[in-house]
DNA sequence: TATACGATCTACAGCAACTGTAGGTTCAAG
DNA sequence: CTTGAACCTACAGTTGCTGTAGATCGTATA
């Protein structure tokens, strides 16, 4: 059994992270000593593990909370966990494609600007003339 | 003349998002009809446009403030416009390196499994397992 | 056993960058 | 002059945390 900063520390947490995630239900309520500290054991470290190495590729806590009720039911088929895996996948393919897009363009930006005043400054240009642009009316990357 | 109605439509943004804009001080408080509704001139619309064409490169709303107080000094060295815009690019291909790091992670875990139950999908163990992580104790892309 | 002090507790505010809602007012076309 | 779409303010909600204040707890050391 061990304190809320020994498994922040485990597995790379912030305490209040992980007050958070329990606030959220995707961590439990775990056991409290007398004096009313929380008390963790190898199944919550386990549990957490989980969920950040999740975060760390990039998986939404909705995400998280649905892999992590799929594999409670162990009998069940994987292709919903496949699923879920596919989805975050061709997320992360459609934020590339748009980040090496814009890189395309500040590249292109930088690179033609070689002016020494503000007023003759490419790049201002460039941002102030909708010419020319990724395209129009879209969202900006999250 | 033209309401926040048309400002909206010809900048791809919101309404509420311009009065957003309004309130945090990027976009100026514009005049006002007797009754008390906003009305923008071409001066607005270029501002406007600058801002949200900027966001479309992923600049974040200080970088913009920054930029738009440097274009407002045209005499000044377009060095630091230089520098922003180095830095976002800098700040992009960092998000982009991340991210191909977890598509091969994503692809390698998703090609791994060919498991029929839950019990036996590599997707979880994957996720449960530290072992052949990225990097411990590491912020999740934002 | 007493004390000190770091760790933990709750509760709430704040971040970015918007988006949505409620309830009321104004503008412009017909 | 009516009607209804567009506008107004004010505030709550989104995601995924992070930080703060002020109080309490736990344990190592004297």
């Amino acid at each position: 059994m061990f304190s809320i900063g020994t498994l922040a520390k485990r597995t790379g947490t912030k305490v209040q992270t992980i007050r958070y995630y329990e606030q959220i239900g995707l961590m439990p309520e775990p056991g409290r000593t007398d004096g009313g500290q929380r008390r963790y054991g190898d199944v919550e470290l386990d549990r957490l593990s989980f969920i950040r190495h999740s975060r760390q590729l990039g998986f939404s806590l909705g995400a998280i909370r649905e892999l992590l009720d799929l594999s409670d039911s162990p009998e069940r088929s994987c292709a919903q966990v496949d699923a879920v895996a596919q989805k975050q996948l061709r997320e992360v393919e459609a934020r590339i494609a748009r980040l090496e897009a814009l890189r395309v363009e500040l590249r292109r930006m930088i690179s033609e600007c070689n002016a020494e005043r503000v007023a003759d400054c490419r790049i201002l240009e460039v941002l102030r003339d909708h010419e020319g642009c990724l395209s129009d009316h879209q969202q900006p990357t999250p």
